[in-house]
RNA sequence: GACCCUAUCGUCUAGAGGCCUAGGACAAUACCCUUUCACGGUAUGAACCCGGGUUCGAAUCCCGGUGGGGUCGCCA
């Protein structure tokens, strides 16, 4: 026997944006596919004309792309396989698996006002369902028709999800859901289940919030004699402060964290920790995870998101990434600002090189890197404090040798600590005073580093401001 | 309301009946390092929802309760 290749797919509807769940869902069923040298599949289900919009389809394209989650097959696109949709329609119907259903949407909505009035569970109560022996009403004028699943209503529906464990539906629990709406178009449920077989999928990783679907799914293959995928839901993720993410409330577009100054790579890691495990593991590359990933470290509960640790993988991140590209970094988000790192300044890839220890997101490392190319407004709280005459003394001292020093690090440092030595003070007493004077604040790098890649013409000016 | 899922430090989690005096990470606190802010290092505090079983033994298995969540669309 052949080993079956792993076919999983990431199937979003395109009316918003790639959110933080969705992301994650994608994460985990390409990881899944990669794992075990399998395919994974991208599939847009665009059948909410009202809802769906090119927009959204492009938003979740550019979130993939980055987070690097690439696609083997597709973007198949649903409205694309409207002629397969009929076809099989109209296969069911002619089999008896699926009826035509007249119910007005008035009669509908009354019937589950009816239900809810009784404290049952709203469902379709099979009035046009074709049974051996049973007069069906008349067909009304005027009312195009539904098609309905014709759903079994006995026994048991059930599959051993791969982190739920044994989900058991009753049947009857079940009604004959709408698989073509009156207008002749397919609904969800039923999509899904074409494009799964159709495409070849063999293993569903999805939100459980399809839980419910699931039965229904499953029952859908069965009548079209298509075999039952491997199915894995799932748990949501909460916000930050524990509620559910939505539209209005939390929820945002993984693009947005690329604004916000993250690193993909530490989205990703984040992600990938959050729900799933590989014991005390926390920080790992995408080649890792796949290795190590499996469904079955997958939790089974919500997790709740966690900013601060994000912030901290972030920064470890920062850390290890290469100057270059953290300076390429720094020119886009200054360019995105306004404005372009001048030729004649100091480099963005030495300011990221001594700043990147510092900081915990590329927009705070951008903040800094301003600072090297915008002369500085220093406030007279500052000047008071810190810009004493003594201060002025060294800092006049320390101008004259830098003057005439040689721009590099080692000397640089050398200079600052003849300047200590020549006037009695200690390194913060000069280093402070330095600071204000170049920045405006009593914080930044290595000052003998901040000097070095400043460059002794712009050092020079900005000193000779405040003396 | 019905059905389904779920429950370990504040948060993410390890834990597959004895290895648990419940481990790691983020956050918190303290100390160390230090050229400031950070980084880094060390240490400390912090949890098995409740009640019944099963068992020699339960965070782990079963039942019930409670809390949380999901779904009940001619949305996906």
């Amino acid at each position: 026997m052949t080993p079956m290749t792993v076919r999983t797919r990431f199937a979003p509807s395109p009316t918003g944006f790639l959110h933080i769940g969705g992301a994650r869902t994608a994460l985990f069923s390409w990881a899944y596919a990669r794992r075990f040298g399998g395919q994974f599949i991208l599939r847009i289900e665009d059948t909410d004309v009202a809802r769906s919009t090119p927009e959204a389809v492009q938003a979740i394209l550019d979130g993939m792309a980055w987070l690097g989650l690439d696609h083997d097959q597709g973007p198949y696109y649903q409205m694309q396989r409207m002629d397969r949709y009929h076809a099989v329609i109209q296969q069911m119907l002619a089999a008896g698996t699926a009826y035509r259903c007249y119910m007005s949407i008035d009669e509908l909505t009354a019937l589950r006002a009816e239900q809810e009035a009784r404290k049952e569970k709203p469902r379709y109560d099979g009035r046009w369902r074709p049974a051996e022996g049973k007069a069906l009403p008349p067909v009304p004028e005027g009312i195009a028709a539904v098609v309905r699943f014709r759903n079994p209503v006995d026994g048991v529906t059930s599959w051993d999800d791969q982190v739920k464990g044994r989900i058991e539906f009753s049947n009857s629990e079940l009604d004959d859901f709408i698989i073509a709406r009156a207008d002749g178009t397919p609904t969800y449920n039923f999509c899904v289940v074409v494009d799964d077989y159709d495409m070849g999928i063999t293993h569903v990783i999805r939100g459980d919030d399809h839980v419910n679907n699931t039965p229904r799914q499953i029952n859908l293959l069965n009548a079209l004699g298509a075999p039952v995928p491997v199915y894995a839901h799932l748990s949501m993720i909460l916000g930050d402060d524990g509620q559910k993410l939505s539209k209005r409330h939390g929820a945002v577009s993984v693009m947005q964290y690329d604004d916000d100054g993250y690193l993909p790579e530490a989205v990703l890691n984040y992600l990938a920790r959050l729900g799933w495990s590989h014991g005390n593991e926390e920080v790992f590359s995408m080649a890792q995870f796949v290795e190590w990933f499996d469904l079955n470290h997958v939790t089974a509960s919500a997790a709740q998101f966690n900013t601060e640790k994000l912030n901290w993988l972030n920064a470890h991140y920062i850390k290890l990434a290469d100057d270059e590209r953290l300076g390429t970094e720094i020119s886009r988000r200054l360019k995105m600002r306004g404005f372009d790192v001048p030729n004649d300044g100091a480099s963005a890839t030495a300011i990221a090189s001594i700043n990147k220890d510092r900081v915990a997101n590329l927009n705070a490392l951008t903040d800094i890197a301003e600072q090297f190319y915008v002369m500085p407004v220093i406030s007279d709280e500052l000047k008071n404090l810190h810009l004493s005459d003594a201060a002025k003394a060294a800092l006049k001292d320390l101008r004259g040798r830098l003057e005439s020093a040689d721009w590099q690090l080692a000397e640089l440092s050398a200079s600052i600590k003849a300047s200590l030595t020549a006037t009695g003070l200690k390194m913060p007493q000069v280093a402070i005073p330095l600071r204000v004077a170049l920045f405006g604040q009593t914080q930044s790098a290595a000052i003998d580093k901040v000097l070095s890649v400043l460059g002794r013409e712009e050092t020079l000016k900005r000193m000779a401001r405040v003396l």
